[in-house]
RNA sequence: GGCGCGUUGACGGAACGGUUACGUGGAGCUCUGCAAAAGCUUAUAAAUGGGUUCGACUCCCAUACGUGCCUCCA
């Protein structure tokens, strides 16, 4: 099978090719880093990871980006309302820059607790404002743009093909919408790229307008009417117009600085179809001339209790939250794994311990390899055990299975089948070295940790396996019973096959 | 108001125009020193009504319900 995906911009499911070939870039739309993630944030991120795992998997050199959106953009398409992290700091007494910095920690923390393969770069809007300046200064050269009072506005009536990516029907939305547009606006999906500070307004963060970027060197006062800033009438404070890169241009300027004009892939969240990447290929491709990116993929969303998950409905449920109530980040992974990434998922407690309850079991058999030895026969008699054979093809299995579309919830039932077939078996016709392969395949695709979750027990737990193995073949069951409680004790079960005694850990 | 999507068993969730998905949980049986595991069995699976077809969970139409975007949010 070849590696194929669902690709937003042709509608169809597409086989690979990247631009050069055995290499990848890679730009995820990262968060906003005002508030914890919740739930609903992670399985995006938990799904792109394992689209780098699978790429990996299949021997490209990937190079990724991923933004931290520390800026404050605003609260709504329109361009209107409140700044996120303006209001974050209000609400928590800090400067945009302090909340900007605690949350983007706290989530680089929780992609250490899913696992996420760090990207190559992580890179914070703030660090890359003049690359937007001169992203959008290119726009402004080339004629796409116009100034209205409060900023530097992209003319979408200019990028003819802008409706086609999310196959909008502007007029209809416009007849339908529900929201006053900004009245000075040429179109109503004309986006900012550059918003001024409003007169009198001092924001944690802004930074200076550089005068190429407006128009005439003039700019529009309260009033209305346009001045130059020739006038020796204004005061210089006013000519040093501060302002604010806007909502959209952060990721077409980061991904474009690090990765070229085009990408080879670049993810996101199905409700950015619309609005957010619509506009990074209008303001990237009208910049560039070239396509913004070949592949477009996008996760659905997970609800919760199969309702929505929303910031203002307040049923975002963070990694801490899961914690407290006795599920692991790793736990959610699975959970996550479970149902394909182009689907609505439904999040509840009951399909989280389904989930932790399989990893529960899968890590009882990652914790086999403890207790059977390498094998002594050779490498023909190898080659004839079923057993060997079969787990061997699961690792390819595994990755044909995700090369399609990601389909993880089939790499998790050829997953299930292989290991069936080892609790199934006898443990000494199971060979040591194809398991810790096929766990290292598991790990390296899905990133379930499941040799790094299940060390081997202690030399005292094995002393004491030891002693009961001998009290059983003298038939003291007493004693046999009797240690089987200590180690019970220490969080070890042990179960008694007819030829052997397996342990697996209480927890 | 405009545009779109979904509806599979107790729960989660796949594939497929005709063949047991798989997982988690429940019940019963077998095996077993006990326990556990495993194996086997089991519970009216495809929202509803039509249509196409030799045959539909799978294709088409309608209805119901749910839900998404257009407004924060992945």
């Amino acid at each position: 099978m070849t590696l194929q995906f669902h690709n937003t911009l042709t509608g169809e499911i597409d086989k690979f090719e990247s631009i050069v070939p055995g290499k990848v870039s890679i730009y995820t739309c990262g968060p906003t880093v005002y508030d914890y993630p919740h739930i609903g944030n992670w399985v995006a991120y938990i799904y792109w990871d394992t689209l780098v795992r699978v790429l990996m998997a299949n021997d490209y050199d990937v190079t990724r980006v991923m933004n931290i959106t520390d800026v404050g953009h605003l609260v709504s398409d329109a361009d209107e309302g409140e700044d996120k992290l303006e209001k974050g700091a209000r609400r928590e007494g800090k400067t945009a820059w302090e909340v900007a910095k605690f949350y983007t920690n706290d989530f680089l923390n929780g992609m250490k607790q899913l696992g996420l393969v760090t990207p190559q770069f992580i890179a914070k809007a703030t660090d890359y404002i003049p690359d937007q300046i001169k992203l959008v200064q290119k726009l402004v050269d080339k004629g796409y743009t116009y100034q209205i009072d409060d900023g530097i506005y992209f003319d979408t009536s200019k990028f003819p093909t802008y409706a086609d990516f999310a196959h909008l029907n502007l007029d209809a939305q416009k007849a339908g919408a529900r929201v006053e547009f900004n009245q000075q606006k040429r179109n109503a999906s004309d986006f900012a790229l550059w918003k001024f500070t409003p007169a009198g307004e001092k924001r944690d963060m802004e930074w200076l307008t550089p005068q190429e970027i407006l128009e005439d060197g003039k700019w529009n006062m309260e009033d209305g009417k346009s001045q130059s800033i020739a006038n020796s009438q204004i005061p210089i404070a006013n000519s040093q117009r501060m302002g604010f890169p806007g909502w959209h241009i952060e990721c077409s300027a980061i991904a474009m600085s690090i990765l070229g004009e085009t990408l080879d892939i670049h993810t996101g969240g199905i409700d950015h179809i619309p609005v957010h990447h619509t506009n990074e290929i209008a303001q990237s491709e009208s910049a560039t001339g070239v396509i913004f990116s070949n592949y477009w993929l996008h996760n659905n969303h997970l609800k919760v209790n199969n309702t929505k998950i929303s910031k203002s409905l307040g049923n975002g449920y963070t990694l801490k939250d899961l914690q407290e109530k006795g599920y692991s980040p790793l736990d959610f992974r699975l959970f996550v794994l479970q149902s394909n990434y182009r689907k609505e998922g439904n999040f509840t407690f009951d399909n989280l311990q389904s989930a932790k309850n399989r990893l529960h079991n899968w890590r009882n058999i990652a914790a086999l390899r403890h207790q059977i030895h390498d094998t002594l026969q050779s490498e023909a008699e190898r080659a004839k055990d079923d057993k060997t054979i079969s787990l061997l093809a699961t690792s390819q299995a595994i990755i044909e299975a995700l090369n399609d579309d990601l389909g993880t919830p089939q790499a998790l039932k050829i997953i299930d089948e292989a290991f069936a077939r080892i609790t199934r078996s006898s443990l000494s016709r199971v060979d040591r070295q194809s398991l810790i392969q096929l766990l290292e395949t598991i790990d390296s695709t899905l990133g379930l940790q499941l040799i790094d979750s299940t060390p081997d027990i202690s030399d005292e737990e094995k002393k004491i396996l030891l002693l009961r193995k001998s009290a059983r073949e003298r038939k003291d069951w007493d004693k046999s019973d009797e240690l089987r409680d200590e180690l019970l004790k220490l969080d070890v079960i042990i179960r008694d096959t007819n030829s052997e005694t397996v342990w697996e850990y209480k927890i």
